[in-house]
DNA sequence: CCACAATATTGTCTAGGACAAACGAGGCAT
DNA sequence: ATGCCTCGTTTGTCCTAGACAATATTGTGG
């Protein structure tokens, strides 16, 4: 609060203290946060699998060299869309990238527009500002229920796939993520709002940080006329509970991706519905695969963005005659 | 991709296989979600402090009371501002929450503005949809560099010192977070561009959730005419070295918050100069107080958003000659 | 062909010890 | 008083290896 100093040192050559190892070479916890995979995990992998195989440095602590770090990252990828981590841990890294295109060859890429592949070249070649020029443009063409459905969802499942492959930098994930929640935000604070039910709060359970989904769902909804109010990312249940209360919330709305562990779904969703009350509706939507099956009581799972609209159709009727 | 069912199932009585124990207690994975402390953390002060010290479920796994946890929470929040844990471990929580208060008192809330208790009061009364509207304003009324500075800047450091406290449970904070980031990209979309350097990259570190500095940042930014290319929150290092290649950038900002720990904080900034280009500038902001000193060489360190307009000016004052 | 039981896989949890890095206090010099 | 160095203390992370619950997968019977 009492300092305005700015000071710059020009350029200073790069001899630092910092990391002591030879190159890239990585410490556990740095290779947890990276990978996602924690230190536990690492450990009895090692243990089991023999790999990752990891040096040690001059106090016996583990110590990752990079190829071993971009592989665990790789099986990470695989895992979140479902391969077991037995079965490809000896796989090299060729393999594994293999693995992740015939995995998905059924799927997808045949449906999708040509505009698509436009797009998709956008976020390889990172040209951001044609990419979120082109976006808004589909936008003002095709409205935006038609962006939602038709243009960015199938996009994301595109990402999607090209991620598992390995095939997509984080950083070009960023931009791609980052490009799109512009577009989004932009129209959905275009569309013109009125004060009608239901009221929606949307949000994502702790661990799970990816937001697009959430404001797909939230483009939606405001389009079908619902009161939206998004509380971001990772909230913990006992906060949506009690916003659901402060918001007067008629629905919650939750979204996973891929990624989320279905354990920790099914825990934090039933215990949202138990401490929820009963005349506040659930609905839990986005990839992650487990959602469709063994999904507890008393909530409504959608599968598909374009089954928001008659959702919220079928919620009106239920409720047309009580306000 | 080949099923689009939702299933309703109206509503079941809440008795569920789930969470086994009486009521609201935790295991220690939920409880390192929820606070943030790792289990190495928690058991480790449980041996030293006899805190926490939580009950066994029938298997010999640790049970933390609801209660504890609560205190967990604000011990961790009084950390994240500077506290040591063995010296606040041992009070109860109400001595914790004045501790919070104290702490500050000398500090900010002197200097504020009228507008702000205004703002404080919706935030508390959750009356979101007044806040947003009551920034627009602000926004349209002293555009948009006078609303950072003089608006967003102190709420943010106002809504720091309740968190501090305790005085402010999470999701308030979200929808918090939520409306000013709301306003944020609005206002900064509708600042007209031009394609002028210098090209900047801003992003956060691993581990670094908190985008509002960011945003702040790049609004200030963008008013002087910059080219901002933003990667969201939490790039590996080596990911905002390509980035930085790919998108030419001039300049990479990265945005600290109180709680990011120093060290890794200094680790992260010495190993991205280390493969940066020395023709690209690293500036560094926020409040991570640790950052002021120690600071690697061959950085900027920006410690107040005004100090952005005179940084970028002396930028362009530098390389006035090379293009 | 579907439901249920046996089996395999996998992640998380347990314990206490060890130690480096960060902090704070004291001493000394400016 | 202010700045810098040293030393003791505090504190988080990492180590070991075993155990077991929760989750898939497979096998069997109806």
């Amino acid at each position: 609060m009492e300092q305005k100093s700015d000071f710059v040192v020009p350029q200073a050559p790069a001899s630092v203290t910092g990391s002591p190892s030879t190159d890239m070479d990585m410490g556990i916890g740095a290779v947890e946060r990276d990978t996602g995979l924690s230190k536990d995990t690492l450990r009895v992998w090692e243990r089991r699998y023999a790999f990752p195989a990891p040096g040690r440095d001059a106090f016996g602590e583990r110590v990752y060299p990079r190829e071993q770090v971009e592989k665990l990252r790789a099986i990470k990828r695989l895992m979140d869309y479902g391969f077991r981590p037995g079965k490809i841990i000896h796989h090299g890294i060729a393999d594994l990238k293999a693995l992740g295109q015939q995995g998905n060859a059924g799927a997808g890429s045949a449906c999708t527009l040509p505009e698509l592949d436009g797009f998709l070249d956008l976020v390889r070649t990172h040209r951001v500002d044609d990419l979120r020029r082109g976006l808004g443009q589909e936008v003002a063409k095709g409205g935006l229920g038609h962006f939602v459905t038709a243009v960015a969802r199938p996009l994301n499942v595109a990402i999607g796939e090209l991620w598992m492959q390995g095939s997509l930098e984080i950083f070009e994930e960023h931009l791609y993520t980052e490009s799109l929640q512009i577009v989004l935000r932009n129209a959905i604070a275009n569309v013109p709002r009125a004060p009608v039910a239901p009221r929606v709060l949307l949000t994502t359970l702790p661990n799970e940080q990816h937001g697009l989904g959430l404001l797909m769902a939230e483009a939606m909804l405001v389009l079908e006329g619902a009161q939206c109010v998004s509380l971001g990312v990772e909230t913990p249940v006992w906060d949506i509970v009690r916003a659901a209360v402060s918001q007067k919330a008629d629905i919650v709305a939750l979204s996973f991706s891929q990624g989320y562990p279905p354990a920790q779904a099914v825990d934090g969703l039933t215990e949202l519905r138990r401490h929820l009350d009963t005349s506040v509706e659930l609905w839990v939507g986005g990839g992650s695969g487990a959602l469709g099956r063994r999904l507890p009581a008393a909530m409504l799972a959608i599968s598909d963005l374009r089954a928001i609209a008659p959702a919220l159709a079928a919620w009106r009727e239920r409720h047309e005659n009580q306000r």
